[in-house]
Formats: structure tokens, sequence, C-alpha cells
DNA sequence: GCCAACGTTGGC
DNA sequence: GCCAACGTTGGC
């Protein structure tokens, strides 16, 4: 079953432009314990949100979990683990973290209640939510 | 094993 | 630039 998420990049380190240039990009440096346990559950299929922390904040594109979970290249010690992300489309209207905080259904939501975290679970719920919010064409 | 100090993230 | 949240570190 597909199951769908989140994550964050600060565009000044790696951004969504980035990623449509790249086609395919290994989702790296991740240090959080709870965000790896995260992107181990990750299947190949599964999509996420792709959202711009810091500067934009705001929801800009969905990606594909195309690799599933193996040790990220970018440790140097401990089981730290990355994904491959494919760019699938941009938001055609990105959602802001504005909009997703003024809607009290959206309340639940990680990236609301836990702003630290930079990879996170979406709700079916949610995720049909947010892509109508983004006027996302499925 | 507890807890204070400190560092980092991310929103404002 | 400030501050809240929260993870990590180190003394006891």
């Amino acid at each position: 079953m597909t199951q769908f998420w989140l994550v964050k990049s600060e565009p000044e380190a790696f951004s969504w432009d980035q990623q449509v240039e790249n086609g395919v990009e290994p989702w790296t440096g991740v240090r959080n314990h709870g965000a790896k346990l995260n992107l181990k559950a990750m299947k190949l299929g599964d999509r996420a949100f792709f959202y711009h922390s810091n500067t934009g904040k705001e929801i800009v594109g969905v990606v594909e979990v195309v690799r599933e979970a193996y040790p990220d290249p970018t440790a140097e010690k401990g089981d730290w683990v990355s994904v491959d992300m494919k760019a699938v489309a941009p938001m055609p209207q990105p959602v802001t973290l504005a909009a997703i905080k003024a809607d009290p259904s959206l309340a639940e939501l990680a990236l609301v209640r836990q702003s630290r975290l930079s990879v996170m679970p979406v709700s079916p719920a949610h995720w049909q939510q947010l892509c109508e919010m983004g006027k996302w064409k499925t």
C-alpha cells in the first residue's frame, strides 16, 4: 500500500529546482532518529511532498521513492540511511505553511506539531486535502 | 539514570 | 536577530 510523506529541505542547501534538474536524487544527511525511522519505512512508489523550510515555507512539489533505505554515504559514523527520490511534478499552486496553519483540519499534521522533524508521515486524508489546496492534478 | 547546559532547527 | 522546541552531551 502506498504511503505518503513530507520531506523538508532548506532551498539554500538543496532546492526543488535542483531536484527537478537532477531527476533522481539521493536524500541524504538526515541525522535525527525519528526522521530515520520514517525513511526506513518508505517503500518503492511512496510519494512525498517536497517542502522548502526557512526560505519559502511552502510545499513546492511531489517526489516519489525510487530506492528504499540504504546506508547514507554521507554519514561518517552511525547507521544513518538515505532513500532515492525522483521528482514527479511541481505543485501547480504551492501550499504555504501559513495556509496550512490557518486550516484547523490540518492542525494534527506533524509539520505543525513538530516543526523540527525533517521527514514525517502524512495521512491519506491530509494528503488529499493538501493536494486539493495545491491544485494537484492526479 | 537524572538533569542542567548547550547546540541546532526553523518560524517569526 | 530572537526565541521556542527539542535533541545531545556531560557531570554527578
